[in-house]
DNA sequence: GCTAGGCTTTACAACGTTGCAGAAGCGCGA
DNA sequence: TCGCGCTTCTGCAACGTTGTAAAGCCTAGC
């Protein structure tokens, strides 16, 4: 297959010679420039097939300046959601015909900064960033010199191109839903106090907001502050929330590992999922829909989340001057048993 | 703090420039070289930090015939245990100063051929690859000319380095842990017919042994094939499986996903989990913690996979010659309540 | 038959870095 | 005093590609 035996060894150099023609003839055969006599494109491509030919990309990347790579900054991929959106943004990505490469910051502000300005920008060329901890004091940091799409509401009105969804109106849907369901002592776990932009701010705006709609008083005691997202946070924030005796009928897991850890304690303490308590999530990972009870989620249109961010990202990088863009997704409930009547 | 505003515009000819030496002494600085008098080091990374240069690594990689980014590709980051693997391969990677960039077959296997000869090939310096669908048979498509590490033990014995776990004797243990509980009707879910090198014979072939051990009859009755192990074909497995009446009181996912699929269904037809069928996984992915009821699973020892394959990556792009390693990795039972007596 | 103008092809010079070979400076023993 | 060997620094030539500008070729139109 190799036709050398020793890699990279084939240079355009070599088909050229095979081929008879200058060497930036055989550079604009590879890169289908259309001024190229039939007879030799099919000359050049012989001697390429011939010899095995492959492009040295570090050479393009130095020549060109870009390296058809992309950077995807996310928390941890063992998050199911950001694992989920990696695998729609690697999609989108090769779709594109660019590479991602993937930088964890494991949710850590300080990290979250140095991936901004790591060494690795340079390999890249641009970002794509899913910050967790950042806050509106940060804004300074996101002023970089390179393409860079935000994902989330954390920060806004920056000079840089952002893709979300709407989470207020996403969270409002999600307890309306078990308000339709009858509910009303709906505890929401997973807050966090303090903090005025991020996710979880908005969805309890958003929680908040259902409730007046629909004439439920709002009450602190059922809103459980809880750190990072994950199932154990859930556990913990539900176990707080029984412990503490209110009164409840129904529980909004901030995201769906919260709301997994829920239903994990709620089974464990023997409460009936949804008889005594209906549980909702938010993300609608796959898990959601293999729990038991299967767990009604927001579905935040990752697909298109992903292929939005790729899309603003690549025309950013295209060099293409448009103003910056904030684009809100689409979301949809999805009931499940978890909220079955 | 980057100095010149524009990007990507400070070289070290800049470097020079400003500390008044000759570019290739910033590049001795830059790459510690050390014979280098401490105050031109102090004057170079002066100017360096006041230029705020950073390496062209595209220009570097050209020079070197390195990239210092390696390939790692897997089947899916949606699927749990392999979100987990390329978590734990990226902080390998990051803490040996290499990057990682993935790529995803989609357990297909023309896909999973693809990534062996791809134009990526040349951006990496090396791959770990995690086939799924490959068999014995393509062992000269893995014949590759550049440093290659093969995680999982579907085919063995060729010119590469080798991760795996210890499947048959992990999988003896799973059963073993089964009939501890006093379960003698143990179905397995998710084999695949006809394979003889994949995880799926081996686990099934170490299921096998275990029931030979305890002079349990070996009743094919009860191993249940099934396709990609997803959730959804443990749910489909274990479907088929109570509907064709045979008598059961335990069930052994090939793996997380397909025993996570099993409890749902269970759930969903009100078996009780332990008490009417013992339920145990493989892989031990953060899911099975959560599960209602918690999943006993085995733990394949993820961090020691990972760090394992990159250190074995690493030492062969360094050029050191060595056999051909294949390392078998730890596992452990992981009993939790699906299991308990 | 000649020229304008389009199509093809080419030579050259970068892109930013590092390996190599060697030059300059220095200390020290003969 | 000289030369040797070590430290420190430098110039040059690559690495493999593409942008630029220009040269050759060809055809159509006069």
């Amino acid at each position: 297959m190799n036709g050398s035996g020793v890699r990279g060894t084939v240079t355009m150099h070599d088909v050229a010679a095979r081929a008879g023609v200058s060497i930036k003839t055989v550079s604009n055969v590879v890169n289908d420039y259309p001024h190229i006599r039939p007879a030799t494109r099919e000359k050049v491509q012989r001697a390429i097939d011939e010899l095995g030919y492959r492009m040295n990309l570090s050479a393009r990347s130095l020549r060109q300046g870009r390296t058809g790579i992309i950077g995807l900054a996310l928390p941890e991929l063992s998050l199911p959601y950001f694992a989920e959106l990696a695998d729609s943004v690697i999609r989108a990505a090769e779709a594109r015909g660019v590479v991602v490469l993937i930088e964890q910051t494991s949710a850590d502000r300080q990290h979250e900064l140095e991936v901004l300005t790591s060494d690795r920008r340079q390999l890249t060329d641009g970002l794509i960033f899913s910050p967790l901890e950042l806050g509106p004091d940060d804004a300074d940091a996101l002023k970089v010199d390179y393409p860079l799409v935000v994902l989330g509401e954390r920060i806004f009105g920056g000079e840089w191109d952002h893709v979300t969804m709407n989470n207020v109106d996403a969270a409002r849907a999600a307890t309306q839903h078990l308000i339709d369901q009858g509910r009303r002592r709906i505890a929401v776990i997973g807050a966090h106090a303090g903090e005025t932009m991020g996710s979880a701010a908005l969805r309890v705006l958003g929680y908040q907001a259902a409730l007046a709609a629909n004439g439920i008083p709002f009450d602190p005691e059922l809103v459980i502050e809880g750190g990072l997202w994950h199932r154990a946070t859930g556990a913990d924030c539900t176990n707080r929330l029984l412990d503490s005796g209110v009164k409840v009928d129904a529980v909004f897991g901030l995201n769906d590992a919260l709301a997994l850890g829920a239903l994990h304690v709620l089974h464990a303490r023997d409460v009936d999922v949804p008889g005594d308590i209906a549980v909702i999530g938010f993300d609608d990972i796959e898990d959601a829909a293999y729990a038991s009870p299967t767990l009604s989620s927001i579905s935040p249109g990752r697909e298109q989340i992903a292929s939005m961010a790729v899309d603003l990202l690549l025309a950013r990088i295209a060099g293409e001057e448009q103003p910056f863009r904030r684009v809100i997704t689409d979301f949809e409930v999805m009931p499940r048993e978890s909220t079955a009547v």
